[in-house]
DNA sequence: GCGCATATGTTCGATAGCGCACATACTTCG
DNA sequence: CGAAGTATGTGCGCTATCGAACATATGCGC
């Protein structure tokens, strides 16, 4: 196991929004089993097919889940950072699914035994009340993501990856080179690069050799299209305590 | 309301893959309850946004979840047809999406009301975890539009759609103008004349005004993506009583 | 503080799909 | 039967993105 699991510090839970937004009963029975990880860069947390055995509540790490197709090239399906948890096929029934989930950017998290999880979700009250929410929230992630990957330009899908991850993660730099947000992207390295380049050109981010600092986050949001706001609209909604920067 | 609702006919229930494959304890709640209903082709189940009155499972119609852009283009997300049930969001705590259900091939369903979905939702039984394994087809179904939406060629795409229609029809015939098709995928109406021509040519199908014949079936399983057996291999892994055409 | 691995920048031809304009063909209805 | 409406076919220039090859720059490790 890859991971060091560590002794819980009790704040760190709030860290995730969704062990945060827990009612204290229910989440007193979790806090014995919430086990502390470390989620470094490229972790692969679980495979396409691979069955889950834990649930994954990242706090300051971020999480790609991606279709990798047959000839190796991929797609980011969605990311999921501090707001919510990698696994819902997990208490969705299926166990595992065709996808990959990666880290994205390093960080730390807490992860549940599946028993844990499902034995908590037969109680059918709060907790799976809230992981439904959540999971909706990421179906509309996943829906707008299709959408736009048909109809938007690589400029305006870049800016929507950065802003959606910087919604994920405390300050204001994300560490990540252009390659790997072109994988995510399911795009070339040089498309990521020159519209990068626009980017800084415009005074809206600075970067070098993997390490991208946002400059003016509104000027993303003009640039984005529509997408970045329809899902974080839809979170904000579902998951009302989500006060993403 | 645009639909007629009519006496509940015993055996047409078994038409709806999930409505049959509830236990007779459950589904004997449920039969003074469910409606039949018409649904032609364009009929609008539900709009963006729109707080969902009840859950649909078709029977003979054809139902697409689709996104309409600002500029009014659109991009279909996924299809509902007798295998599943449309309005997942009522169960799943939302209400409302920010996507639109269309009846893209008009026929017969049955429709559910909200308060009777969400009551034997709460008794967490069968009928959830059941809802619930259709909603994770359902989710594959999304991340793999994401997927082919990004990487594969119209032609291929066009291959894909075909085959999801088919699935959730009877007989090889459908009922859709290459207009239609466009706005489901898309892409321009242009695009799918040269695309279904192709098809035509190779003989894999036949087609005047707004009526598709396919005559190859396998053909069209190796022109297309691998999208659609992933997906095809997702729906009958998670609802094993699906035995898709 | 030097060198190597790796990240980023630039160019060029190829191509899929777009937007538009318009031709043709089928079908329904008066 | 003829006209109108709608579905399908075709051509053309345009643009975004691709694929590949290569140039340059940066920062880490020895």
């Amino acid at each position: 196991m890859p991971l060091k699991a560590k002794s819980v510090k009790h704040d760190d839970l709030n860290q995730n929004r969704l062990l945060s937004s827990l009612p204290e009963a229910e989440l007193a029975r979790w806090r014995a089993e919430l086990e502390a990880v470390d989620m470094p860069l490229g972790y692969v947390i679980y495979e396409s097919g691979s069955i889950l055995t834990h649930v994954y509540f990242p706090t300051t790490a971020i999480v790609s889940l991606l279709y990798v197709m047959e000839n190796g090239a991929s797609a980011e399906i969605a990311v999921v950072g501090n707001e919510g948890l990698v696994g819902v096929s997990l208490f969705m029934g299926g166990g595992s699914t065709p996808s990959r989930a990666v880290v994205q950017s390093a960080g730390k998290g807490f992860r549940l035994a599946a028993s844990v999880l499902k034995e908590e979700f037969e109680r059918a009250g709060p907790v799976l009340h809230l992981l439904l929410r959540y999971t909706q929230a990421l179906i509309t992630q996943m829906a707008q993501t299709a959408v736009c990957n048909r109809h938007h330009s690589l400029d305006q899908q870049l800016c929507r990856w950065l802003l959606l991850s910087l919604d994920r993660l405390q300050g204001n730099q994300l560490v990540m080179t252009q390659e790997l947000i072109a994988n995510m992207l399911g795009v070339r390295r040089e498309g990521v690069t020159e519209g990068a380049l626009k980017l800084q050109r415009a005074g809206l981010i600075s970067y070098t050799r993997g390490r991208i600092t946002v400059l003016d986050r509104p000027g993303l949001e003009e640039r984005t299209c529509e997408c970045y706001a329809v899902v974080k609209k839809e979170y904000d909604r579902l998951l009302p305590n989500t006060q993403a920067s």
